[in-house]
RNA sequence: GCCGGAGUGGCGGAAUUGGUAGACGCAAGAGACUUAAAAUCUCUCGUCGGCAACGGCGUACCGGUUCGAGUCCGGUCUCCGGCACCA
């Protein structure tokens, strides 16, 4: 072997080896219990970046782990390949958006096999190739027929400029992330998934979720939001026509000074004479804008009154959440209060903070003459509220419930803050949407057997008008799958979170064979599914794993898997950040893979990411702590360089034979601390992923391995063994040293290479330590250590601890010992007075 | 505003169940090797006092529980993340 350690030499004869002789391949027909292992896939943007390799390390090292281990493990790579960012190459630099998206798709697969990443790749998955979007269509279709898919008129973000709507995320400060145009609320029929259908069971699968980050569960349970709350029906005085609101606050209704409508609500078209100013209300609808309220001229009735309300068209209220109107309760809701303000409106206080006792008139008097600061929105004692006054919030949220309920004029609901999921894209780089609009019989879902509804090729990107497809006349033209006749083909195209939400499902298959049938389980996804264990960063918190778990669901329903949950294990790592913040281009602050894969090697990289921070935190970046990390692998390498002969002998002739009580005492400690560092690694590894304290671990050993001088062949043989461990633990983190000096020291025998061998066991019993440094504390301070042997029982350990010089000349200073403490095996506290 | 999370040396981080605070690494300093530098190796390395043995202080801050608190409880401050007119 060489002298000096040189990982651009042979890291790629192993990535080739693993390639050639298909070491991470894995199929269904193998006895070994199954482990899913997943790393969130990649948008092919060009190039990978340090969170790529942090994330695909860290499932790497699972992966390859669990692999030791004995399981069959399932680890495969695929694309998140359409996309926006494609088609703004075109537009800017005339590309196609295929081209362009295959050749990143080239390099970065190169970049990846670079790191020594140990994926099945015969089963990777690219979303924009027909044969996966084939899918996404056939699985929309079943969700029309089951009606899960449907079209409604929504307010969408649009700029205008680009004529295409903008996801939130894609809106900065009210304008387009693209152009800086302003963007506007404009209607627009979209389709959407019913994922509120499956609300209820989402928020209560939540706490099924035991292994997913705590903080997830909450973030995804909060975007559900579910609330309970009361419908009350409020009659237009003069008319036939009912408001129908909703409120959680029950107990405020004697409170309700008006009433708000959203702007898009139908009734405000009715009750609005003056067009023009509902028109400007709208244009302020949905927008974290000052409120804004028009008075309809109209009232109605509060059924628990009488009152005579006025109704307003306020920009503030969501048409999208109940009923899209509300009573306002001023002196009992912030906003409500701050609207009255501005109108010059009347403030009723119906709630009373608890305690307030005789400062009740003063409140009262408050609510008559003097102005209120400011909403009080917590619970308390009713006033002012007929009948209920005197109740508490809880008594009177009851009771008035019960009494609209009785009369029929409403009833209680439950809310969830959660909206359906709209997913029509104006744009080109996406799978269609299969269906055609016919004149005669409306919009009409694609046949099962004209799948896949081809993405055209002849387009133009001009950026401007629109999706190209409106100008593709060989797409646009179709006939109706229902009579024939002449139809024009939806040119809107799906969110890409749509392809996201089932790549999992499609690898247990791999590109080639993705098939589904309803109501047939597929038995690749019942021997696959769940996926174990799933990595990836924590800004898909709730938008991508909540849409898989309604996917799951929906695929579920569909009778083709068994499971509900897609993610058994939840991993978010968290960010790569340099100097305190967020790599960035802007920020000038990246580091590049390749740089550092040149410099150092996929090794070095790897450990330097897994040794840095735990994974669940920021990472922050240190050039020389990568140096640090290649010193280490420098080390490893000259520690086995140095004594590489006489460990291939003893490989050689069967391998080390331990015998302790032959070896030396540094043999013994050696021997004692390799089983200590196999069962650490092990046991980080098993805790949460803790790589960088495993790593730590190692670091530890190799220091002691570098200090260890043999004496004889007993003590080799430990040598022999500990350098063994050491590979055999360094496999998953630096593969591509472990393999190699493996093979170096002659170690490789029986199995191919080290990736297939097993994961090393530990000896409790030659890991135990035969003396122990005890503790002693007087009233909880250390005052002395000494060494004990092992094992000593509690009162022999007082003992030794009383006898101890140091607390000998405490105590003979006139204290008193008031009691003793002994914690066992470790520590005595002599607890002592005067 | 609401809901979470986190504050430990010069830095990244350890401390797993309330039991030696600072493992491991980086940086820094001293020394060895070298004509010299790099690389490598050895030692020091929370802070204050002391020649030293040793002692005081120390895990954001204030208080509490406990024989004993980085860890548990109450309050304060700061930073980070999520949601944000959800009625």
């Amino acid at each position: 072997m060489d002298e000096r350690y040189d990982p651009q030499k042979i890291e790629p004869l192993w990535q080739s080896f693993w390639a050639e002789r298909e070491i991470f391949r894995c199929g269904e027909d193998d006895p070994r219990q199954k482990y899913y292992c997943l790393e969130m896939f990649p948008y092919p943007s060009g190039r990978i970046h340090m969170g790529h390799v942090r994330n695909y390390a860290i499932g790497d090292v699972i992966a390859r782990y669990k692999r030791m281990k004995g399981f069959n493990v399932l680890h495969p790579m695929g694309w998140d390949s359409f996309g926006m960012p494609a088609e703004n190459a075109a537009i800017k630099h005339g590309v196609h958006p295929s081209k362009w998206t295959y050749e990143n798709i080239d390099y970065m697969k190169k970049q990846l096999g670079r790191l020594g990443l140990s994926y099945d790749w015969s089963r990777e998955v690219t979303t924009c190739s027909p044969e996966y979007y084939r899918w996404n269509q056939w699985f929309f279709i079943k969700m029309l027929e089951k009606g899960l898919a449907y079209r409604k008129s929504s307010y969408v973000n649009w700029c205008p400029s680009c004529e295409t709507v903008l996801a939130n995320e894609q809106v900065i400060d009210s304008q387009c992330w693209r152009c800086d145009s302003g963007v506007v609320q404009k209607e627009l029929f979209q389709w959407f998934l019913k994922i509120t259908a499956y609300a209820e069971e989402l928020l209560k699968a939540c706490d099924d979720l035991a292994g997913w980050p705590e903080k997830v569960v909450l973030m995804q349970k909060n975007w559900i939001g579910r609330s309970q709350g009361l419908e009350v029906d409020f009659r237009v005085a003069g008319t036939e026509d009912v408001i129908r609101i909703i409120t959680t606050r029950p107990d405020t209704l004697f409170g309700a000074m008006f009433i708000c409508l959203s702007p898009p609500h139908p009734l405000a078209k009715k009750l609005v004479a003056d067009k023009v100013a509902l028109e400007k209300i709208t244009a302020h609808y949905g927008k974290a804008d000052e409120k804004m309220g028009l008075f309809t001229g109209h009232y109605c009735i509060n059924p628990v009154n009488d009152e005579r309300v006025p109704i307003y068209v306020a920009n503030f209220v969501l048409m999208e959440y109940g009923t899209g109107a509300i009573m306002s309760v001023p002196a009992h809701d912030q906003r409500d209060f701050d609207f009255a303000k501005q109108y010059d409106l009347p403030v009723r206080v119906v709630i009373e903070p608890l305690g307030a006792g005789h400062d009740s008139a003063q409140k009262n008097g408050r609510s008559q003459g003097l102005p209120l600061q400011e909403a009080y929105e917590d619970e308390g004692t009713l006033v002012n509220s007929g009948e209920f006054t005197g109740l508490g919030s809880e008594d009177g949220k009851a009771r008035i419930s019960e009494l609209i309920e009785k009369k029929g004029l409403g009833k209680k609901v439950i809310n969830y803050k959660l909206r359906d999921w709209g997913i029509s894209r104006q744009r080109y780089w996406g799978t269609p949407i299969p269906v055609v609009y016919c004149d005669l019989c409306g919009p009409v879902a694609v046949r099962e057997s004209d799948l896949p509804v081809i993405l055209p090729e002849d387009v133009k990107f001009t950026g401007t008008g629109g999706s190209p497809l409106l100008d593709s006349p060989s797409f646009l033209n179709a006939s109706c799958p229902s009579c024939g006749g002449q139809a024009r083909r939806e040119t809107d195209t799906m969110d890409t979170f749509f392809d996201s939400s089932w790549y999992y499902i499609a690898y247990c298959m791999g590109l080639k064979d993705l098939k589904f049938e309803a109501g047939h389980a597929a038995p690749e996804l019942r021997h696959w599914m769940p996926v174990d264990q799933y990595v990836g960063g924590v800004e898909h918190a709730v938008l991508h794993l909540l849409y898989s778990r309604f996917f799951t669901r929906v695929v579920r329903d569909l009778g083709i898997i068994e499971q509900s949950e897609p993610f058994k294990n939840l991993l978010t790592q968290g960010m790569v950040i340099r100097d305190g913040a967020k790599m960035s281009k802007s920020k000038g602050n990246v580091v590049d893979p390749n740089y550092l894969i040149e410099r150092y090697g996929a090794d070095t990289s790897r450990l330097f990411s897994l040794f840095a921070a735990p994974p669940e935190k920021d990472l922050e970046w240190s050039d020389k702590g990568v140096e640090g990390a290649f010193r280490f692998l420098t080390r490893i390498w000259a520690l086995a360089h140095k004594r590489v002969d006489a460990v291939r002998g003893i490989s050689a002739s069967g391998g080390p034979v331990i015998r302790p009580e032959e070896t030396s005492r540094a043999g013994r400690e050696l021997l004692r601390k390799t089983h200590q560092t196999i069962k650490k690694v092990t046991s980080d590894i098993e805790r949460e992923f803790h790589f960088n304290t495993a790593i730590a671990a190692l670091m530890e050993l190799s220091n002691e391995m570098a200090s260890y001088e043999p004496e004889d062949k007993a003590d080799l043989d430990v040598y022999c063994f500990s350098l063994k461990s050491v590979l055999l633990l360094l496999a998953p983190f630096t593969p591509h040293i472990a393999e190699e000096l493996w093979g170096a020291a002659g170690l490789n025998k029986g199995r191919l290479c080290i990736s297939e061998e097993a994961w090393p066991l530990w000896d409790e019993d030659l890991s135990r330590e035969d003396e122990v440094e005890l503790v002693i504390q007087v009233n909880g301070k250390l005052r002395g250590k000494v060494l004990v042997p092992a094992g000593l029982a509690d009162d022999l350990l007082r003992d030794r601890a009383l006898a101890s010089p140091e607390i000998k000349k405490m105590l003979s200073g006139g204290m008193n010992i008031k009691k003793v403490i002994v914690v066992k095996g470790r520590l005595v506290n002599i607890v002592a007075g005067q």
